[in-house]
DNA sequence: CTCCTATTGATAATGGTTTTCATTATCAAT
DNA sequence: ATTGATAATGAAAACCATTATCAATAGGAG
């Protein structure tokens, strides 16, 4: 049976010796905020998030660490068009797991969808096969993101 | 038998004075090296270009210019994670067309593929149209892009 | 040709992200 | 526990793509 979330240890732990770094309370303060939220946050609302639990937290770090955290693959950095990145667990226990967004080009919303038509997974690996082979090309990830008027502001017009 | 490119005035013309703007020399410069290229080209590197034919363009002209051309949807605008937006003319004769990205994480290269499998297209309007219903969503527009290591980089390592 | 207005471009400002560097914390070896 | 090598931190400054400001200029309807 596999361990329970939120009993022993959090699951990244480990991963951070694996990749030769020191798991330090400023990133598991960052991690911790990640892991309780699905929301699209970008590095000053992380900053003011992690502010709380640890006030002596600087800016430079959350960058830093996030930085680290997207390149060990737990945690995914999006543009949604407003200059600013956005970034995401991309596992773990509050984490939807791998998903779209549907971006308002009007007021700026997102919304996740992780409800993908039945044939949307088969054929997204079948076109990273096709792709990787015909471009000697070794795909490790994917962005899909549809852009169009969110409810409120298409009645709006 | 359709107009041939090349001949007549360029086909942006008239869609300039519908949407009540201006064709001026520095806009009509920038649209020229636009339609001359298909690689994916910065403000800056546009820039540079332009001022070659144009020499007194300013960069600000460029920003504007490129987001008036954005809003009438004769350009689109990508972002590959290095910091910079990069332009590229979405229709028109040297243009090929829609198509999605390879990016390389590594070196930053960009690769442009335009032969979908067949059943992509079909499933992406599918997608489209499922969305669009479930979450009362206008999709107007999509972004798909693969991220990973080119030939070279994958051999480098 | 003239006037009104859109457009331009030099300059300065903005703001998210990175760099720098002196200080501090971590962990393995003692 | 103590030490020492090294990684990590954070304040401040630097960076740099993009935007705002504003006086000067150009387009085009009349």
């Amino acid at each position: 049976m596999p361990k329970r979330f939120g009993v022993g240890p959090p699951w990244w732990h480990g991963r951070f010796r694996e990749c030769g770094y020191r798991l330090t309370t400023p990133r598991e303060s960052i991690l911790d905020v990640l892991s309780k939220t699905s929301k699209h946050l970008s590095a000053e609302d992380i900053y003011l998030e992690v502010h709380n639990i640890y006030p002596t937290i600087g800016l430079t770090t959350i960058y830093r660490t996030l930085g680290l955290l997207v390149q060990m693959g737990f945690v995914s950095k999006f543009d949604f068009g407003d200059g600013r990145a956005r970034y995401e667990l991309s596992m773990g226990p509050k984490s939807v797991g791998h998903h779209h967004h549907l971006v308002c080009t009007s007021c700026g919303r997102v919304i996740d969808y992780t409800d993908f038509i039945e044939e949307e997974k088969e054929l997204l690996s079948k076109t990273e096969k096709e792709l990787s082979k015909r471009y000697n090309f070794k795909i490790s990830n994917h962005l899909i993101q549809f852009y169009g008027l969110c409810e409120r502001c298409k009645n709006k017009k």
